[in-house]
DNA sequence: CGTCGAGGTGAGAGCGCTCTCGCTCCCGGC
DNA sequence: GCCGGGAGCGAGAGCGCTCTCACCTCGACG
């Protein structure tokens, strides 16, 4: 193990400088307030010992880490085989990076968990948390308003009635849907079946309300309640097709479902789109694009959702990201658009 | 915005249970050394008040921070696309929320982002790194061999010649290429073509070595360098067929370029196995599982490398994890299995 | 019955930083 | 020429914790 040389402090660098530790300090956090020779004595010493301050010192007395909690509950292996989470992280991270905060990680499964990530959060260990909450009967929301940590949720909580004041982000999963099966019937396609989500999540619960929003008298034989996974999907689709052989046109709650209807339709000899529209959700390019036939979809920004969850939770800490994400106490939901392909 | 209150210190419980602080540090670390009544007696005091350690204040004086770094260096979308980081990262969170420790997250995009990443860990922010460097040409291994933190790498460093004593988890790429195609040759198959991934990532080279290994007589023009994609594996597929239509079996280095391989080969009318037999890589799930036809594929534990390169971290930290992982100084390369589906 | 040592406990000194407060110095106004 | 005030800087007091070390109390042993 190599032996990590002692690193300076702000003591050494106010030695060499020829300054006190309380200039340095000044220095190192902006410099407002010290003459701009001074500055760069104190700069150039702090090059010279290669100074960066400790951090534990510093949230010590100011109390605040520069860092924020994200948790990601999930019990499912299923999450992470799309790379929703993935954007979003990446989305967060750069906004996080760019204005000097940590991003520290917590998944979790199962209930203990839930303990532990609200000890956790409560313990002060990050400035805020940004809180993936998937399912309408997540505890963890409610832990983590009793933490008391600032927080900004992905997705619109399940119990948003309960709780006015809660921050989040989501996609229009609404007027994403209605959107879709607007455009099916514009096709001339009258018999449009929908295969859904969990609806347990409010992704998928929206997402149902947006297409019963267009087709408010649409047979309930052609709606068929899936899982968003591709197997989910052919079994929605055999349903489907068993119980309304003369379906026209397919509206699935994401692209992997979508996928698996695809796959269910070559099957059954039914060509895409000309017997049968398919159009899916999120516009996951790999997927969508190199679906047979590549898939009209419902695009969202993930990867936006995330910077914006971020700037959002920095706008709380008071950190003065961009005039725009000030005062915003409530829910701010980000437009969707359609994607034009071949399959509808 | 809730105002925090104040939360209690060691003090505080040191008072309410009539000790020292030094006691309750006792009690709070373990309890080593205190008379049984005492401890339950902090221990209630330390619930009534509901008391935290202050983290910063610890890792102050102990230097610690029971805080582990994982670098993600990765400028392209395309990572994310694929949830092997995903599972890995799974892997290192249920091993380092086992010992307590957290996980601060870094991805990196472009080179100025590596000088943030080099500082951040020279900065001491956390006590180690998991670091996943993916191309040869990484600048980011040196610097943080230069910032002197105790780092694990996930997958063999390029470099591994200049510098011995790198500490890294991979899979036998090179083992289960082979295995892959002695499969193929197995199959009666004499003409089998190997579609690589970028070969500035060891992962990719080491496949095509132990494709080279079985088929050391390969006519050159049954390999094709591609890029991990299905596109990449449309492509790359098509120039095989183009310059060796006699082809009877492709290897394909990972299992998204399986599937755009199938759908090429199915596009001019070969017959998956019976004209050509494909053999994928990296088993993911939803990927192989639902190609169609179902991908055999060599299968690496994902997950577990996850696992392993975060024990193999808080063992060097002297964490004392379990037997196993001690005294490991260079690299450990997980076994990989054959798993048999419907393509070869 | 005195002595020694082990086991428990508390006092106190920092860890490296920020931030308040007070001192100094210099400028402009009367 | 004196005074008020602002700007620039330093001294010092902590932030909440750990850890060393001294002290105290026993039980065991000679």
């Amino acid at each position: 193990m190599t032996e990590t040389a002692p690193r300076p402090t702000l003591e050494a660098v106010a030695a060499l400088a020829g300054v006190s530790r309380a200039t340095v300090s000044r220095v190192v956090n902006g410099g407002d307030g010290v003459r701009e020779a001074l500055v760069t004595r104190v700069r150039r010493a702090v090059e010279e010992l290669g100074y960066v301050p400790n951090q534990a010192a510093r949230s010590l007395v100011t109390r605040r880490h520069d860092a924020v909690a994200v948790v990601i509950a999930e019990p499912e292996t299923r999450v992470f085989a799309d790379p929703f989470f993935a954007l979003q992280l990446r989305g967060i991270s750069k906004e996080l990076t760019a204005h000097d905060n940590q991003l520290v990680l917590l998944l979790t499964e199962g209930r203990d968990d839930h303990a532990r990530v609200g000890r956790y959060l409560a313990g002060g260990h990050v400035d805020g948390a940004l809180v993936f909450s998937l399912h309408l009967d997540d505890p963890l929301p409610g832990l983590i308003q009793h933490a008391g940590v600032p927080t900004v949720f992905g997705g619109r909580p399940g119990w948003s009635e309960s709780d006015g004041d809660a921050v989040y982000v989501d996609s229009d999963n609404r007027g994403g849907a209605r959107e879709a099966v607007r455009h099916l019937v514009g096709l001339g396609r009258s018999r449009v079946a929908h295969i859904t989500g969990p609806l347990d999540q409010t992704s998928a619960a929206d997402r149902l309300d947006g297409f019963r929003d267009v087709m408010p008298d649409a047979d309930p034989r052609l709606v068929e309640e899936s899982d968003f996974t591709p197997a989910g999907g052919e079994r929605a689709m055999r349903a489907l097709l068993d119980r309304r052989p003369d379906v026209d046109a397919v509206f699935a709650a994401n692209d992997l479902t979508a996928v698996g209807a695809l796959r269910v339709l070559r099957e059954h000899g039914r060509r895409v789109p000309e017997d049968v529209a398919v159009i899916g959700f999120d516009d996951m390019l790999p997927v969508a694009e190199q679906a047979d036939p590549p898939l009209t979809t419902v695009r969202q920004d993930i990867e936006g959702m995330g910077r914006l969850m971020a700037r959002l939770l920095l706008g709380r800490l008071g950190h003065r990201t961009d005039r725009d994400a000030e005062g915003t106490s409530a829910g701010v939901v980000l437009p969707t658009t359609l994607v034009r392909r071949a399959s509808a």
